[in-house]
DNA sequence: GTGAAAGCGCTAACAT
DNA sequence: ATGTTAGCGCTTTCAC
């Protein structure tokens, strides 16, 4: 038995209201309520501090069901990811986490699953929590979302652009330009007949990576044939790079680089290739960079996004701090080399 | 310009509520709450169709705001993690996620950053929107936490325990029997004297690995010297192994394994040893058993902990499904061996 | 500068 | 079996 609860409150003390702020404070709830939300030169310096001290004792904090009930509208921002499991998804939510808290926000996040199902029911519940927005990870079409869209709710769309309306809030990079940048730098170092490798093409950011690649090598006068082009039809990015891998040896198809559009894939790529204990394996490409890269994956150049800084530009498109400004946050990237020792 | 909206409703349908759909079916608002909450035997078969209808038809979900208010109790379930950059960490949010969903429930996840400050800042803001339930991934002692212990709120903690009551609501792995498992393991295979590189021991979980594992070599006639167990003050897992590595190889001191008590520690350490090209680095051992393993981390022995199921279990303590049982969930951990080829 | 009061959507007495 | 109504905590007119 160890001592529990010293008690400085009796224990379970029911959570203070605007009206025992109010009494303690000797002025009326709608005062409390006007100094609380800081309406302008409507209340006596000595008022406000009596209330402030009363909010403090108390330790008062408004009660978020009435205030949404009231308002219409929560403080809850929803962040629907397709894969909570994909490292990357998981990074973004938690910078995603940070920006909104900074604003008073709170982030429910969801994993949809790339399930459109799913997504619209996330986006029921969301739409009776009075959600303040919804930012997409990775959205698939549905029909909720063609419902919404154009509703009160901002909707925001991080790395795959809003299936619907490809001018929709945006965060991300410039995938065309990754893809040529990761060409450009392939073709330099004397590649020439590169093995493709891509994740489904439901994303509009892998489209724009394969799209962008392909078209780089073709303009430098070596077009990547379609047997070196592979998009297996496994789920999991990893899976797909491991497949994939298996194909492209057990055909026996010549190619000096190996480019996936996405780390996870290469990661799939090297371990086939690994256990085939190919002595002199060719240069890989990533897109995203993850940061377990340089631990486990020094022979992986990639793509580094800055997701770090996704979660700003988010908050900032919420919360409307860039007036003016154009919806399309596109954030800049960098090709990180690396190579084998 | 693309064609917006084939508008099945108008733009910003003003979301329905109780009494629209009260309207609609021609009943009182009570029959349409009495229904939709199963209050057994209150409602004639036709009432019910007709209310059914009605909210299909205006596509109707209760308010949370409204039913937060009135019940005082939110369907907010907090989850305060401790790092959400460690993918462990998403992987029991996302299985966590999961399973609250199929009880309708929201999860809302939050970063503490280990900071008690940060941790109370979220327990005030999730008191105010009066949470179910919340969920340690990683508590930490706080002035908040004592204060709500013993409140009714459920407090969860995961893989740590409470560090103000190790009879809390718990659920994770028997770590000392983990640590007794990894020593054993070691112990037939030879090894007589390993590293020990642990994380910081504010962690129950890790305090637990590191005694078990001690006294495991001690009680088999080897005791591990002082010098060969390290802690370093680094606050990222790889960063603590990575230098640890360093420590241990200027040393020059010998051993004949790496205990890590976290598979980042180890991809840390691991990545110190490839970089200066030790021909036989010894066996390595981790916890957790990171999914990516397979794929990056093949020399790798490591605990598997089921973190897919930790949300399930998290779930049934919240909703009380397992009533009787005691609230200490302790799951199977398997050490998975893993040996370079 | 401050207070009184309506009303947001919902549930639970209570009445019928 | 169903309807009426009070009231949860809050913001916001409208008076004063």
């Amino acid at each position: 038995m160890t001592m529990r609860r010293t008690a400085l409150k009796p224990p379970d003390a029911q959570q203070a209201s605007i009206a025992n702020v109010a009494e303690r404070a000797g002025v009326s709830i709608a005062t409390v309520s006007r100094v609380l939300n800081g309406v302008a030169n409507k209340a006596s310096p000595e008022t406000v501090a009596k209330v402030r001290q009363a909010v403090a004792e108390l330790d008062y904090r408004p009660s978020s069901a009435g205030k949404s009930l009231r308002q219409k509208q929560s403080r809850l921002v929803a962040v629907l990811a397709a894969n909570l499991a994909n490292p990357t998804m998981a990074a973004i939510a938690a910078s995603t986490e940070v920006a909104l808290r900074k604003q008073g926000l709170v982030m429910v996040l969801c994993d949809t699953h790339d399930d459109p199902d799913l997504q619209d029911e996330y986006l029921r519940e969301m739409r009776a929590q009075q959600a303040r927005a919804i930012v997409f990870l990775g959205a698939v079409a549905s029909p909720m979302l063609d419902m919404m869209r154009g509703g009160s709710t901002p909707l925001i769309f991080v790395n795959r652009r809003d299936p619907g309306d490809p001018d929709g809030d945006f965060v991300g990079i410039d995938n065309a330009q990754a893809g040529r940048d990761v060409a450009a730098h392939a073709l330099e170092r004397g590649v020439r007949r590169p093995a493709l490798i891509h994740a489904p093409l439901a994303s509009s950011a892998t489209r724009a990576r394969v799209v962008a690649i392909t078209e780089s090598f073709a303009a430098a006068g070596c077009p990547i044939p379609p047997s070196l082009i592979l998009g297996p039809p496994e789920r999991e990015h990893l899976a797909i790079g491991y497949a994939a891998a298996g194909m492209l040896l057990q055909n026996g198809d010549q190619f000096d680089a190996l480019i996936c559009t996405g780390d996870l894939i290469a990661f799939g790529v090297h371990r086939f290739i690994e256990e085939t204990a190919d002595p002199a394996p060719p240069p890989i490409y990533g897109f995203d960079d993850n940061p377990l890269n340089d631990w486990v994956a020094p022979w992986l150049s990639s793509v580094l996004i800055p997701y770090s800084t996704f979660g700003q530009a988010v908050a900032e498109l919420i919360t409307g701090d860039l007036v003016g400004t154009d919806r399309q946050r596109v954030l800049p990237h960098r090709l990180i080399e690396r190579r084998r020792s």
